[in-house]
DNA sequence: AAGGTGACCGGCC
DNA sequence: TGGCCGGCCACCT
């Protein structure tokens, strides 16, 4: 039995699934609406565990910097960067061109 | 059961 | 923006 929104990870599933096209959010937005800033940590761990999963768009999720922090993760090493580039957003340097612009926030939607 | 770990964040300089 | 330090919580062995 799938044992998915149950746990701390499926809520950041949810999520990062709801990210819209062309847009992206911090770990600790997710953290945020997850109700635990203080671990954003955990939103981390669970992208990690999301790396199996394939309707999680974890190349839209990074740090507050705009870094392409987990693109380590991806399977190839520029792999994050083309997605997100393939979604009209700019990457220089594992880092984006006008993050804020593209900037998207769970609460947005609420 | 306890310890170690981690794709982070915020504050300070 | 950049580097360093402490906190923080769930998962894994």
């Amino acid at each position: 039995m799938p044992e998915l929104n149950d746990n701390f990870f499926g809520k950041v599933y949810e999520v990062v699934r709801q990210i819209p096209y062309g847009k992206v959010t911090t770990y600790g937005a997710i953290a945020k609406v997850l109700g635990t800033v203080r671990s954003a940590r955990m939103v981390g761990w669970a992208m990690n565990a999301s790396h199996n999963l394939e309707d999680v768009p974890a190349h839209r999720v990074v740090n507050k910097k705009g870094l392409l922090t987990g693109k380590h993760h991806f399977d190839g090493t520029n792999l994050m960067q083309q997605l997100l580039e393939s979604e009209g957003i700019e990457v220089k340097e594992n880092q984006i061109v006008d993050f804020q612009k593209h900037f998207w926030t769970p609460e947005m939607k609420l």
